[in-house]
DNA sequence: CTAGCCTTGATG
DNA sequence: CATCAAGGCTAG
């Protein structure tokens, strides 16, 4: 659990104190260095009692870690309470102007007394949630262009960009525009157009003169691939594509600075349906195509069906932690991590037929061609970072083996790689979108079918309802909008859905009044894209932003390109719940946590805690990405987690278990079975059956997505905390949102919702009595590295809350301007 | 159970 | 009609 811990801090700044206050910092290079942070210019150090500083660093010396913090409760060697450390000659010694310095072994003696204290979980958390959300440093108007072929199936559309041998500099001039590609040998072309489009374009070179011949017109014809950037080549300047050719695209940033990305065959290949020389995220082994949303290899592709089909999964079992490394030679080793792997790097579960259909062509085919488009787009991003100064120092080669990795996942779970933070925007939504496409006709109803079984296995209450409650609930929200609960399956038929054009919410009305119609998306209406994505939560995922940390900070990149028609609100008021609903985390991720955690050593409780110490995790990530809890001071922000953790936990648990992801029981490393409610409710075992009845009335009663995004809302910004204005408004903009899609019939939902939180709330007090009653089961449950134990003995020992003496750390609103990808038309 | 190869069949 | 991701089959 010692990762707990390292999970926080390394999403921290090297240099970050937990301790906000008075610091004291230590020079890395000089460890028997300290100053007082308060004013570096100033020798004074204040030592008078009370004062607190952190020691940083100390790696030289025996009692002082790095990180921990020194509370001076008695006067130093010195007797007055102020004293000009750098004046005393005898115990100091001499240090630059500003510093002073001493042996801190012998500073600390004498009649001086120091408590030690290291940071804890909570002031790790506390650090984390007090980190910016990353921003990008390009300005809007300065978005570069990404430029890649329209990815129209190999055909020789790709052939003629990718060969094109002409280069060129632009900049984003809006989101609508489309791309053109102005071939020089098109007269009308050149004057034409685009009066909206300023060319910017800088020398136009032709790097080689190829030979091939084949001289293909890249063409402007518009298409309606989606929003793009105008392109826009130099006429005069260009020569006619070549086969063979290279092709060269450049990027403008706010400085100037210039992004180059030069095409290769590597690239070509990319983007051409060859995967020869790709390497499977999961094993490394060669891969093969796309399979089950992810490039992998013809391996792991069986396995994985084997596994879902057959919900192998339930049974897995890892021997050792968890955490057993996957590749080609071991990947037999221990399925249980292999398959962890598998959904980690994003393979979906959702996309193996429980129908068993054969043949088809995927119904992700524009998903996987977006992929590709964009997997040659970060490999571009990744590349060549020219610094606004330099202008042309040469293109370097991008591509390595390794690098494919990160592209042939379609989520942005790999740890290696640093992504930009916009790519995780993009990603987010490019999971939706493939996750609509889950809803085509094969996989909708084998997803349905799936889940159906998964719900109809021993145990569980199941009527059609529930089926269809099941299938609304798979994966997006977008089910629910055009998959009224109430219409059969059997009539689902899917119409080709554009993103695009609006964001669709249900309509209540017409659902109430009865409206039907087999076309089930009939009752939708196209709102007016004035609420958009983004609201409620910025998509960025948290729990890779320590990861992306230096390209965020310090390099002049440029953003990812996000999907196309992604859209962007700054407020959380504007949100409906189908946008909330895009914040919610990955369905995968509880049974991730569930099967992780099962093999850890420990007897229930401390599986239960492990399982929620981890939940925690992409708790604290979802909310500290919500724009209104981020906007809350940071006492606030950790003040609603420790309320609303463990009812957020719970219902996340419950979710899961409605819609059946979850086996009923867990069989743990010492033997025993542990049921789902047990851990739901972090041991308390008294209450597992009334729980298993919540789930089962939920179920009933057709708990969708929406509901459960409403739960989670609610739980997050707890009632208990309605004295705060911002957190009563979240409040009730959440139900507004809710009851708008449930056509204000949550009052029953309602209640069920405050069982949950009641029984969440006594879990914890449950929890916390061990300690008391039962100090060695505490004890083995590790209390100094959990993170959730810590947040419940920091509840359960508070005295009345104090008033906040932390500054208010405002945090940034993430930037919501998003660069479009680039279709190049053919 | 694994993994390589084969068959299917909607899609563009 | 070619594609290409699904599922199926089967030797090892």
């Amino acid at each position: 659990m010692e990762g707990e811990q390292k999970q926080f801090l390394s999403d921290l700044p090297k240099d970050f104190s937990p301790f906000s206050e008075t610091n004291i910092k230590v020079k890395e290079e000089d460890p028997f260095l300290f100053y007082p942070l308060k004013d570096n210019s100033s020798a004074d150090a204040d030592l008078s009692p009370g004062c607190s500083y952190e020691l940083l660093n100390l790696k030289l010396s025996p009692f002082f870690e790095t990180n921990s913090e020194v509370i001076v409760e008695k006067p130093f060697l010195f007797d007055t309470p102020k004293v000009n450390l750098s004046e005393d000659a005898n115990s100091i010694t001499d240090a630059d102007p500003g510093y002073a310095s001493f042996d801190l072994t012998s500073f600390f003696h004498g009649n001086s007394e120091v408590k030690k204290r290291t940071p804890s979980l909570l002031d790790l958390l506390r650090a984390y949630l007090s980190l910016p959300l990353p921003k990008s440093e390009v300005k809007e108007e300065n978005i570069f262009l990404e430029g890649f072929p329209r990815d129209n199936s190999s055909d020789n559309g790709d052939l003629e960009f990718l060969n094109a041998e002409t280069e060129s500099q632009c900049c984003y001039k809006g989101k609508k525009e489309k791309l053109s590609f102005i071939n020089s040998t098109r007269d009308e072309a050149s004057s034409d157009a685009s009066s909206a489009i300023k060319p910017n374009l800088s020398t136009i070179t032709n790097s080689t003169t190829d030979t091939l011949t084949e001289d293909k017109n890249v063409e402007s014809e518009a298409t309606s691939e989606g929003p793009g950037v105008d392109l826009q080549l130099q006429p005069a300047s260009i020569q006619s594509p070549h086969i063979g050719s290279r092709w060269r695209i450049h990027w403008s940033n706010t400085d100037g600075g210039v992004l180059r990305r030069q095409m290769t065959d590597v690239e070509r290949m990319v983007l051409r349906p060859n995967h020869e020389g790709e390497q499977c995220p999961v094993c490394g082994d060669r891969v093969s195509g796309y399979h089950y949303g992810l490039l992998t290899c013809e391996s792991c592709k069986g396995f994985f069906k084997r596994t879902v089909q057959n919900k192998k999964f339930q049974q897995y079992q890892c021997s050792a932690d968890a955490n057993c490394h996957v590749d080609r030679t071991c990947r037999k080793r221990c399925p249980s991590c292999r398959f962890q792997k598998c959904l980690t790097m994003g393979m979906k579960m959702e996309a193996v037929r429980a129908d068993r259909m054969r043949g088809g062509r995927n119904k992700f085919g524009s998903f996987y061609k977006r992929d590709r488009a964009h997997r040659l787009q970060r490999n571009a991003m990744r590349v060549t970072v020219i610094p606004s100064s330099g202008v042309t120092s040469q293109p370097q080669t991008f591509y390595t083996p390794a690098d494919h990795q990160v592209s042939s996942s379609t989520t942005d779970q790999n740890t290696h790689i640093h992504y930009y933070d916009q790519t995780k925007v993009k990603t987010e939504f490019i999971k939706t979108e493939y996750d609509a496409h889950l809803q085509s006709p094969t996989l909708s109803s084998s997803t349905n079918q799936q889940i159906s079984d998964f719900i109809m296995r021993p145990g569980y209450l199941v009527d059609h309802q529930d089926s269809i409650a099941a299938l609304l609930n798979t994966t997006n929200e977008d089910h629910l909008i055009r998959f009224p609960t109430t219409y059969p399956l059997a009539e689902v038929k899917q119409e080709p859905f554009d993103y695009s054009e609006h964001h669709f919410v249900h309509h209540p009305l017409l659902e109430y009044q009865g409206y039907t119609s087999t076309a089930n998306y009939a009752p939708m209406m196209p709102i007016p894209t004035v609420t958009t994505a983004q609201s409620v939560v910025t998509s960025t995922s948290s729990s890779t932003t320590g990861r992306v940390s230096e390209p965020t900070r310090t390099s002049p990149v440029l953003p990812l390109c996000p999907a196309p028609t992604e859209k962007t609100v700054d407020h959380f008021y504007n949100s409906n719940m189908a946008e909330m609903c895009k914040t919610l985390p990955d369905d995968s991720q509880i049974i991730r946590i569930f099967n992780a955690a099962k093999g850890m050593k420990g007897e229930a409780h401390s599986f239960a805690v492990t399982v929620a110490d981890e939940n925690l995790k992409v708790i604290v990530d979802w909310a500290k990405n919500n724009q209104l809890f981020g906007k809350l001071q940071l006492d606030d922000q950790m003040n609603l987690l420790q309320t609303s953790w463990s009812t957020i936990h719970l219902v996340d648990i419950t979710n899961a278990m409605i819609h059946g992801n979850l086996s009923p029981t867990y069989k743990i490393t010492t033997g025993e079975d542990v049921s789902v409610g047990a851990v739901a409710l972090l041991g308390y075992r008294l209450y597992v059956n009334t729980w298993n009845d919540i789930v089962n009335r939920l179920r009933n009663m057709g708990f969708t997505k929406f509901d459960y995004c409403a739960f989670r809302f609610l739980a997050l910004f707890d009632q208990s905390m309605d004295h705060f204005q911002a957190v009563s408004a979240a409040r009730s903009r959440v139900l507004q949102a809710w009851a708008e899609v449930r056509c204000s019939f949550v009052s029953g939902f309602m209640s069920i919702f405050e069982e949950i939180r009641r029984l969440s709330h006594d879990a914890v007090r449950y929890l916390w009595s061990l300690q008391s009653n039962f100090p060695e089961l505490w004890a083995s449950l590790r209390p100094d590295t959990s993170l959730v134990l810590e947040m419940i003995k920091t509840s359960a020992t508070r005295p009345t809350d104090v008033t906040s003496t932390v500054p208010h750390i405002s945090v940034p609103l993430q930037q919501t301007t998003y660069a479009p990808v680039v279709y190049m038309t053919s």
